[in-house]
DNA sequence: TAAAAGAACTTTTTT
DNA sequence: AGTTCTTTTA
């Protein structure tokens, strides 16, 4: 059992405690993963068959990577037939293979929060609901903490008390809303991700045989990341383990992030209240950072008041006090953190891949993409707008939802369409219209358009169209049978029109889009590949299906080996590790969020955020924040996050550079810590510089010397585009740097060119628009 | 009916 | 600023 060697005395006792509820808080940075892995390791060593173990996660990512660690220690076909996965693709699979007791079809849709807004737009413009006061959002989240909350409609109709709720919220029509969104999702055979978990509940709560069979499936129960657990999931674990109580959940009460998604941090807080026997460990020894960032941590944490008590230290080297930078925008910011990777790079020879940015929200990741492609830095976004919500792949995909199921009248009004047919919006209302007035499916009526003719009220030229397009998609559910799902979906792209459509475009967006196409063509492909390889491997179009509903970029995670600078939201960080965390955007209203700063729980969350984000680090920590900042297409100032001030100085060392004191007071700041620790000491000289500056601004240019604005605009209207040539070195505004590697056309207005860019790879773009600069 | 132009809204975080 | 929904025009 070399594999028990290493462990400190808790991690070893929550290793080898196998019997019994047992809650492990695990501090950040205390080996949690590693107890994890080894905890199943250990149970396998002890003759408890991998098929009774169920171990649930955050991220499908987690489980990829637990399972393969644990198939090191005991095997690769021991790990194999263990049940590891998030919460959603875990019980996505039970309820395919139990659908029949909830009358739905084996082969359910699963919708993305986007397909669920749209069936919920058409709700409302079903009921003549005013959109305007029925925010779809702010219903689609209402929605969403019923289901969480495991409030069915019945449930809601039942209970006076919400409907007042909703009343005084002025949404007294919620109860039909949510009605009439849950029959359509019924109707359509499709489940929304919080489906998943309410739909568990109801086949665990009305059918005890089902119950019982999982119960005695799964003797060993564990949870991940518990603190993040919703009342739904919650309420899965409990019955799932009440006849074994072999449970041991997993978490850490102050890296609680998610109850925007109905994260409930109480079901790790009372743990002991529903495990009375509950043998509790406590890792509290932090492997991973300096002292100097566990010790700023702890400090902004325990201004929280709502947690355990716990004592997270570190045995390693002291380590740098955290570097804080205040810069002038965000530009200012990304260029900073941009050159500081670089000159680590150079001197330190650290690998980009030892960097990490961390932000609030996605929409800040613009600004470092330009300073890091600038400079020639590789560089990887994590999460954001994923590659599967892009217009064209979703519309590819669409037709593929309605191959496997063709009740899905969403994925159906997405494409019948699309491309354009002839079958316009008055043909689909007459058509939604019929069908609700016979209660029959819009595909019912388009099968037997024979039948329903006389009545439908449409010439027979919209007939033929419709008839067509009804044909076309039988013919690819009939190719479905007998060729794999590759060769089908290409086949729907090239029939359906959708390639050809997409390819007329000959703007670069155009030339993407076609691309982007391709890629989801590849990246098909390669899980065919991968699922053949497996012998419980799924292959399937509907496999593939499910998989990129439920993990959000499988596309990128090929390349993810190189040396790359990470870029990605606070959020996605849990769990990872990184030498140096540059931590950005520490403004108020930004960070904290200008959406979650009223109450003090959404501080709070704000602070375990916080927190989260400098956990990170091991060796070094970057904090900075601009003084003002481009959003909503202005210019907004910005104060200090308050989080600056909650970590005490000790721990701080502040590094604004000399050309910037002149901007020092510039800002209308409030005075703050900040201003007692200026990086140097303002001098009348610098003061004086700064009122120069401010008053020449509003000058003439004087005639004789050209302004520097003008002087640096090379491309004003792409024109110096035209004299590029095959070989250039040449600049794109996103792509970066690149060769051109040929040229195309005679036309001046439409050559084409083909640039492979450093980091971009190939493109195809149009001279015309490309503006692309020779350097 | 489809393309083009204009208006409105957007940004919190994700399975 | 960028996207998406809405209205106008051919």
């Amino acid at each position: 059992m070399d594999y028990l060697k290493g462990l400190n005395e808790a991690q070893y006792e929550a290793v080898t405690t196998l019997e019994g509820p047992l809650m492990v808080l695990a501090g950040a940075g205390s080996g949690k993963t590693r107890v994890l892995t080894m905890r199943i390791a250990h149970l396998i060593t002890n003759l408890v068959d991998p098929f009774n173990i169920l171990a649930l996660t955050f991220t499908n990512k987690a489980a990829k990577e637990m399972k393969e660690r644990i198939a090191k220690v005991v095997g690769q076909s021991e790990a194999r037939s263990l049940w590891m996965g998030t919460f959603h693709s875990v019980f996505a699979r039970i309820l395919r293979s139990e659908a029949h007791y909830l009358g739905f079809p084996s082969n359910f849709t699963i919708y993305d929060s986007q397909d669920s807004l749209n069936v919920l737009r058409k709700v409302l413009k079903d009921l003549s609901i005013d959109a305007d006061l029925y925010k779809p959002k702010k219903v689609q989240a209402r929605i969403s903490s019923y289901k969480n909350n495991l409030i069915t409609v019945k449930a809601y109709f039942n209970n006076p008390e919400l409907i007042e709720n909703d009343e005084r919220a002025n949404m007294k029509h919620m109860g039909a809303i949510y009605q009439k969104y849950v029959d359509a999702c019924y109707r359509n055979g499709a489940m929304d991700f919080d489906d998943l978990l309410l739909r568990t509940n109801e086949l665990l709560t009305r059918f005890p045989e089902v119950l019982a069979k999982y119960q005695d499936r799964f003797r060993y129960i564990l949870v991940d990341e518990y603190q993040d657990t919703n009342h739904s999931q919650y309420l899965i674990v409990k019955a799932l383990a009440s006849k074994f109580e072999n449970i041991c959940v997993v978490g850490d009460d102050a890296q609680s992030i998610y109850s925007f998604r109905g994260a409930n941090i109480f079901n790790i807080l009372n743990f002991k209240k529903d495990y009375p026997d509950a043998v509790t460990v406590s890792l509290e020894q932090n492997y991973r950072s300096t002292q100097n960032i566990v010790n700023a941590a702890n400090v902004v944490i325990s201004k929280n008041v709502q947690q355990f008590k716990k004592n997270v230290f570190s045995d390693n080297e002291e380590g740098e006090k955290i570097k804080v930078y205040r810069s002038l925008s965000d530009a200012d910011e990304a260029n900073f953190v941009a050159s500081n990777i670089w000159e680590q790079h150079n001197s330190l020879q650290r690998r980009f891949s030892d960097f990490a940015i961390l932000y609030r929200t996605n929409s800040q990741t613009r600004a470092f993409e330009d300073a890091l492609r600038r400079k020639n830095i590789p560089y990887k976004v994590y999460g954001g707008l994923s590659f599967y919500q892009r217009k064209e792949v979703k519309d590819l995909i669409a037709y593929l939802r309605l191959l496997v199921n063709e009740n899905d009248a969403e994925a159906l009004t997405r494409i019948i369409n699309y491309p354009a047919r002839g079958i316009g919006e008055t043909t689909q209302n007459k058509l939604t219209v019929f069908a609700d007035k016979k209660s029959v499916a819009i595909t019912e009526v388009l099968g037997n358009l024979g039948h329903y003719a006389p009545e439908l009220g449409l010439n027979n030229g919209i007939l033929t169209k419709l008839s067509d397009f009804w044909a076309m998609i039988k013919a690819f559910q009939v190719m479905l049978k007998s060729e794999n799902a590759y060769t089908v979906a290409m086949e729907v792209a090239k029939r359906s029109g959708l390639i050809k459509f997409l390819k007329d475009d000959q703007t670069p967006e155009g030339i993407s889009r076609v691309e982007n196409v391709q890629e989801l063509m590849n990246s098909m492909q390669g899980y065919i590949e991968e699922q053949q390889q497996l012998e419980d491997g799924d292959p399937s179009l509907s496999g593939f299906l499910e998989n990129i509903a439920l993990s959000a970029d499988t596309q990128n995670d090929k390349n993810e080996t190189g040396d790359q600078v990470s870029l990605m939201t606070i959020h996605l960080s849990k769990g990872l590790e990184f030498p140096v965390v540059h931590l950005v955007g520490l403004e108020e209203n930004l960070f904290p969020s200008f959406m979650s700063s009223s109450t003090r729980e959404e501080i709070e969350e704000e602070r375990r955020l916080f927190y989260v984000a400098l956990t990170r680090a091991e060796k070094q920590a970057y904090f900075s924040y601009a003084v003002s900042r481009f959003q909503w297409g202005k210019i907004t100032d910005a104060e200090p996050s308050r989080f600056l001030s909650e970590v005490d100085s000790q721990y701080l060392e502040f590094i604004n550079p000399a050309v910037e004191s002149r901007f020092v007071n510039h800002s209308g700041l409030k005075s703050n810590i900040f201003d007692e620790h200026p990086s140097e000491p303002r001098s009348f000289t610098r003061k004086s510089e700064k009122k120069t500056i401010e008053r020449s601004e509003p000058q003439p240019v004087p005639q004789n010397l050209k302004p520097v604005a003008t002087a640096r605009i090379i491309n004003p209207s792409g024109a110096s585009s035209e004299n590029i040539e095959v070989g250039d070195q040449v600049r794109h505004d996103r792509f970066g740097v690149g060769e051109v590697m040929f040229l195309d056309g005679t036309d001046p207005q439409n050559i084409k060119a083909k640039v492979k860019f450093q980091h971009e790879g190939e493109k195809n773009l149009i001279l015309k628009f490309a503006k692309l600069t020779k350097i």
